[in-house]
DNA sequence: GTCTATAGATCGATAGAC
DNA sequence: GTCTATCGATCTATAGAC
């Protein structure tokens, strides 16, 4: 669905529905078929990114809180990066507090509230220097969100992964030399 | 001017001309008198901010690379935190690279470019681990922005800048026991 | 499930009086 | 420099035929 496209890159209100079922190849009121209103149809293109973002968060239970934050990192980028569509943008708009959204950013903020519970029990733990988790989570999805322009602008994808948890570790560790010890084992984990 | 609010909270389709004139206390028509165009409001309000930001990445010129970054990341964010207006999602939509914006646009590619030439002089230099300058600048500019959601929010803002700072600088270092050192020449440069 | 036709609202911008 | 009035375009959504 290529509706995303759109309303990352010109907004709600810049994305009509002429264009949206233009690029769907239908007419425009043939849409309301589908959806109820215009509203439902960012709903769902909003689920289907959150969901599956919650989800890969909430892998690996059991492992420790750094290493689970940087395996997230590494699964949520590349995530991001094959997108079949562009979630830029997407999450920058006021409509999204409207009733309508309700759901989705419930979605949203269990996503912040859980990446802030994940860093905060890094810094318990000691591995990470005593930041605070807020402002944490705010840097981690300040970054995400960024480097999907990077990967819609096609500059060396392949190991962006690696660099944005890289950076992020090593913006949080107390002791920067742990970041080897992390790294290899996000990577056992998710490849065991 | 609160135009700027609408403009970063609705986007550039989502915010009318009715609205903006209704907030500054006329009617929509008398708007034209001021500005040939709806483009033309958001483009002062682009400018308004690009320009005294470029400003700040210039200055101290004769510092180091990395301490130089450091000042601009505390100048920038406290400047942003403080800020009569709300800059968050201006950057965000398409119609930004219209004909009408070709100005902010060059001012905007010039504060990436000169922000990435940063880097890379710190990475040259050595104080920086070998990172791929455009990832760093990609990085940096991301907590910009999402800092100030942050400042609206209202959470703890008056560390923030050193905050930043200091997550961009450990993230970027090659040797994180330089941090003390430049964070001390980038308050002597700014307080000097 | 797609279509044509269109209602009803709102948009950016202009005309012209004061 | 602000106003009222309004044009013409475009928007979401509905009605109803096929």
């Amino acid at each position: 669905m290529s509706a995303a496209d759109l309303f990352a890159a010109r907004g709600y209100h810049g994305t009509s529905t002429r264009e949206i079922a233009r690029r769907v190849g239908i007419r425009q009121p043939s849409l309301f078929h589908h959806f109820p209103t215009k509203r439902h149809i960012l709903a769902e293109l909003l689920e289907r990114d959150l969901v599956p973002t919650l989800e890969r968060l909430r892998r690996h239970r059991r492992a420790e809180p750094a290493v689970r934050l940087y395996a997230y990192l590494l699964e949520d980028v590349a995530a991001l990066v094959e997108y079949p569509f562009d979630v830029r943008g997407l999450y920058n708009d006021e409509v999204l507090a409207t009733e309508a959204f309700a759901a989705q950013s419930r979605l949203r903020r269990r996503l912040r509230e859980e990446t802030a519970a994940l860093v905060a029990a890094a810094v318990e733990d000691g591995t990470y220097r005593d930041v605070d988790p807020r402002f944490a989570r705010r840097v981690i999805t300040g970054m995400l969100l960024d480097t999907i322009w990077a990967s819609s602008a096609r500059e060396g994808v392949e190991n962006r992964p690696a660099e944005v948890a890289d950076f992020v570790t090593l913006g949080l560790l107390a002791d920067p030399g742990d970041l080897a010890r992390i790294r290899r084992a996000a990577t056992d984990l998710l490849s065991g």
